[in-house]
DNA sequence: CTTGACTCTATACTTTGGTACACGGTTTAT
DNA sequence: ATAAACCGTGTACCAAAGTATAGAGTCAAG
């Protein structure tokens, strides 16, 4: 069976501050299984897994309230299937756009480890030529 | 030959508000090319793009701090190639695996569209199981 | 059965990334 | 030549996402 943590075996384990899931408990993020009778918040080892998740999804850019939403993804006996496709839908267009653009940094970047290795010098700043698809050029 | 734009101007082609513009002086990201003598600023549009290029990377997760690092990366006559290259390696390898991480999202938020278009419901919580790789799997 | 490690709530402080005045000088279009 | 629209510096304020601290209660190992 899963053991029950407390909250500083949660926090430690995934990287982070007590206070810090304390507060993703105040932002509706994360919240105990349980509590003790002394008010001892109790968790399952999900918590860890959610609290790491939204790490990782920080460092991709979204933020709490994006996450938030992402973590109530989905589809229950009696949640409405249509509205969870769509917010699924919109967030994955979402998520595509950003690997779209890292696709180009990856591409900038690759070109100019490259570039240092043969010849010499780049030109003015070569990585703003990442993430500027479809606005003017020129 | 490229017209000389003053703040304003920057500002509202790169969708930001002038504040920012001067905030992001401050902190060495967007300088002016020069500036009058009544002390306005003058920018090209190499301005707009990148500050168009600093908006984008923070989508993508990053700090100003890094995003400042992104733009110092090119290889000047004089410059050390290779602490360039070491820099652009190390900044690939954040970008590669930011891109893993969203592919992960992606493939789950396709799973879940396509769940709910077949049969009912998904277990707890399914967009967990991206974002995971590389730690205890059970 | 005590002592050190842990937890509780509540409140205050911090950092990052901006925004908003206030007050004064500058440009430009009529 | 003058009003509307800009820009300059400086200072203050804001929101998001934490972090820290105080004061008090709880747990568990010897």
């Amino acid at each position: 069976m899963t053991e029950e943590l407390k909250i500083g075996r949660v926090a430690r384990e995934a990287g982070v501050n007590i206070q810090t899931v304390r507060y993703y408990e105040r932002r509706g993020l994360v919240s105990p299984e349980g509590y003790r009778d002394s008010g001892y918040r109790l968790y399952t080892d999900e918590a860890v897994r959610k609290i790491r998740f939204i790490k990782n999804a920080q460092e991709l850019g979204f933020t709490l309230d994006e996450i938030a939403r992402l973590l109530k993804l989905r589809i229950g006996r009696r949640t409405q299937c249509g509205k969870v496709r769509t917010q699924a839908q919109s967030r994955l267009k979402i998520v595509q756009g950003k690997i779209e653009a890292l696709r180009g940094m990856e591409r900038v970047l690759n070109r100019l480890i490259h570039t240092c290795a043969r010849r010499g010098t780049t030109d003015a700043c070569p990585i703003l030529e990442s993430l500027e698809e479809g606005r003017r050029r020129k």
